[in-house]
DNA sequence: GTAGGGTTAG
C-alpha cells in the first residue's frame, strides 16, 4: 500500500488537472487513512466545488461523508460552488444547514449566498440575509454590500438597491463596482436613461463600467447607436467591450454590423472570446450566408480555438439554416459535449430541411443517450412533423410530451398541432382540438384552419369560421383576405368581391392610428367609414 | 495555512 505523506499529497492536490486524477488521489487519501485531515479534505472540496473541472455532486458526497465537524471554510466553499451552478438553491440550503449547526457566517459567506438569491422568487430570503448582514456588522464590507446591491438589482427591486447604495455612500463603503452594479441594475430593468445619468455621475469609471453602459444600450434596437458611440469614445476596450457590441448587433437583428465588427476585431489583432464567436456565428446563421459562416469556421480551426457546446451548437445551427445539413451533422457528431440545445438545434435543422423522419430518428437517439428533452425539443419536433406531413407521428409526439414527459403545452405547441391537423385535411379534428384547448386560442389558430379549408375545399366550414374571425378581429386585413379567398375558390365571385370591398371601405389595411398620420383623417372619420358599410354587407356578415 | 466583486454567449 502506498503510504503518502501529508506534504506530498497537498502538493499533488494542486497539480491534478482532471477529475479522474483527483478521484485517484482521493482513493489514495482514503487508503492512507488521511480522511480525518481537515486541510486535505478542504482542498479536495474546493477543487471539486469551484474548479471548472470540478464535480459538484461529488463535492456534496465528500462533504456529507467527512468524519469531523464542517468548518466555516467548507461551508463557504459549498455555498460558492452552488451559487454559480444551475441549482443555486443548494447554496441557500448549505447556508441554512450551516446556521442550524451553529457555524457563524463571515464576509466570504454572504457574497455567494446573495448571488444564489438573485432571482425574483428568492428576494424574500435575500431581504432576510440583508438583515443578517446588519446583525453581523458587515455593512462596512464593500464586497458584501455590493452583493446586496446586486441581489436587489437583479430581483428588480431598484429602489432597495438604490437605498443600499446611498446608505453605503453615506458611510464611505462604495466603490466603482457598486456604481457599475447599480448602472447594470437600471439598464437591465429597462431604465437605461437612469442608468446613463448614474454613469455620467460616476466619480471614476473603468472598462467594466463602460461595458456595462454599452450593454444597457445595446440591448435595444432604438439605443444601439448610443452603444456604438460609447464604444467608439471609450478610453480603452477589452475583449468584453467588443463582444458586448457584437452580441448587441446580433441581438437587434443587425447581423451585417455584427459580422463586420467581428472582422474588425480580428483585423486589429485582438483575440475574440467565446461570446464574440458565438454571437458572430449566430449572425451568420440569421444572414443565411454560408460563405461567412464557413470563413468563421475555418478561422476558428486555424486559430485552434476549442469549440465548446455553445459554439458548436451555433455552427450546426448555421450550417442547418444555410442548407448544408451534412456539415451540420458532422459538427454535431464531432461535438464531445452536447446539451439539450445542441440536440434541439440538430433536430430543428433536420426538420426544417425536410428530413422529418431523420429528425424523429434523432429524437429517438436523444431519448436513449441524450439529455432529457424540454419544451423546445417538442416545438421543433412537432413543427418538423407538420412540415413533412407526418400526422400520426406528430400525434404520438404530442402524447409523449404530455404523457411521458409531463410538459405542459404552450401556445406554440397548440399552434403547430392545429397546423398539423388542418394541413392533413382533418379540419373537424383541428376545430375540435382548438375548442378543447384549456387556454384561450389565439385568433391565428382559426386562421390556420380557414386557410386549410380553402386548400381542402371545405367551403361551408371555411366560410363560417372566416366570418367569425372577421368579427373577432375586424381590423386585421388578413382575415378579410382569407374569407374572400374561400369564396373565390367556390367561384362565388360576388360574395368574394363584397368582402374585399368591405375590407377596403373599412380601411383595415391601415391601423386607425397610422391612417391619421399624414392623411388628415381623424379617428372619428375612420369610425364613420367603418359604419358606412352597406346593409347588404352587414347582412352578409 | 487556504478565498471574493461589477460587463459579453445559444
Amino acid at each position: 500500500m502506498t503510504q503518502l505523506r501529508n506534504s506530498s499529497l497537498t502538493q499533488s492536490l494542486t497539480l491534478f488537472t482532471t477529475i479522474s486524477d483527483l478521484k485517484q488521489t482521493h482513493s489514495q487519501i482514503i487508503t492512507s487513512g488521511l480522511t480525518n485531515n481537515i486541510f486535505i479534505t478542504t482542498r479536495l472540496l474546493a477543487f471539486l466545488a469551484i474548479s471548472p473541472l470540478g464535480d459538484l455532486p461529488y463535492a456534496k458526497t465528500l462533504f456529507d461523508n467527512v468524519k469531523h465537524d464542517h468548518t466555516l471554510f467548507m461551508y463557504n466553499t459549498m455555498i460558492r460552488g452552488f451559487s454559480q451552478s444551475d441549482q443555486p438553491l443548494c447554496s441557500i440550503e448549505f447556508y441554512l444547514r450551516m446556521r442550524r449547526n451553529g457555524v457563524l457566517p463571515d464576509n466570504y459567506t454572504f457574497p455567494f449566498v446573495f448571488k444564489a438569491c438573485s432571482s425574483e422568487t428568492h428576494v424574500g430570503f435575500g431581504r432576510q440575509l440583508h438583515s443578517s448582514v446588519v446583525k453581523f456588522g458587515l455593512v462596512y464590507d464593500v464586497f458584501v454590500m455590493n452583493n446586496v446591491i446586486g441581489m436587489y438589482s437583479s430581483c428588480g427591486c431598484l429602489s432597495d438597491a438604490k437605498r443600499v447604495f446611498e446608505e453605503g455612500g453615506g458611510i464611505g463603503v462604495i466603490d466603482v463596482v457598486s456604481w457599475t452594479t447599480l448602472v447594470t441594475g437600471y439598464a437591465n430593468s429597462g431604465e437605461v436613461e437612469v442608468a446613463r445619468e448614474l454613469f455620467d455621475e460616476m466619480p471614476c469609471r473603468n472598462v467594466v463600467s463602460w461595458n456595462a453602459m454599452i450593454a444597457g444600450y445595446a440591448r435595444c434596437y432604438n439605443t444601439i447607436g448610443e452603444a456604438r458611440e460609447l464604444f467608439e469614445g471609450m478610453p480603452e476596450r477589452n475583449a468584453a467591450s467588443w463582444s458586448t457590441m457584437i452580441s448587441g448587433y446580433s441581438h437587434c437583428g443587425m447581423y451585417n454590423e455584427a459580422f463586420d465588427l467581428f472582422v474588425e476585431m480580428v483585423r486589429v489583432g485582438l483575440v475574440p472570446n467565446e461570446s464574440a464567436l458565438v454571437s458572430t456565428v449566430s449572425a451568420c446563421a440569421q444572414l443565411r450566408e454560408l460563405e461567412k459562416g464557413v470563413w468563421l469556421h475555418s478561422y476558428v480551426d486555424e486559430q485552434k480555438f476549442e469549440i465548446n457546446v455553445a459554439l458548436g451548437t451555433g455552427f450546426l445551427d448555421m450550417y442547418g439554416k444555410c442548407g448544408n445539413i451534412g456539415k451540420a451533422l458532422s459538427v454535431f457528431n464531432e461535438m464531445p459535449v452536447k446539451n439539450v440545445m445542441s440536440w434541439n438545434q440538430m433536430i430543428a435543422g433536420l426538420a426544417l430541411s425536410g428530413f422529418g423522419r431523420q429528425a424523429l430518428a434523432l429524437f429517438g437517439k436523444m431519448q436513449m443517450m441524450g439529455p432529457p428533452p424540454n419544451n423546445v425539443t417538442f416545438i421543433v419536433l412537432l413543427s418538423g412533423c407538420s412540415h413533412s406531413g407526418l400526422l400520426k407521428e406528430g400525434w404520438s409526439i404530442y402524447e409523449k410530451m404530455t404523457g411521458t414527459y409531463h410538459i405542459k403545452p404552450q401556445s406554440e405547441h397548440y399552434g403547430i398541432m392545429v397546423d398539423l391537423l388542418a394541413r392533413a385535411g382533418l379540419l373537424k379534428e383541428a376545430l375540435d382540438f382548438v375548442e378543447k384547448m384549456p387556454v384561450k386560442p389565439h385568433p391565428g389558430l382559426w386562421g390556420a384552419i380557414v386557410g386549410a379549408c380553402r386548400i381542402h375545399g371545405d367551403i361551408e366550414l371555411g366560410e363560417r369560421l372566416g366570418k367569425q374571425l372577421i368579427e373577432l378581429e375586424p381590423h386585421h386585413s388578413g382575415r378579410y383576405l382569407s374569407l374572400s379567398n374561400i369564396l373565390a375558390a367556390a367561384e362565388r365571385w360576388d360574395d368574394a368581391a363584397m368582402v374585399r370591398n368591405l375590407f377596403k371601405e373599412r380601411k383595415v389595411s391601415k391601423t386607425p392610428g397610422n391612417s391619421m398620420v399624414g392623411t388628415g383623417d381623424t379617428g372619428d372619420n375612420w369610425q364613420l367609414t367603418s359604419d358606412s358599410t352597406t346593409r347588404a354587407e352587414h347582412e352578409y356578415l
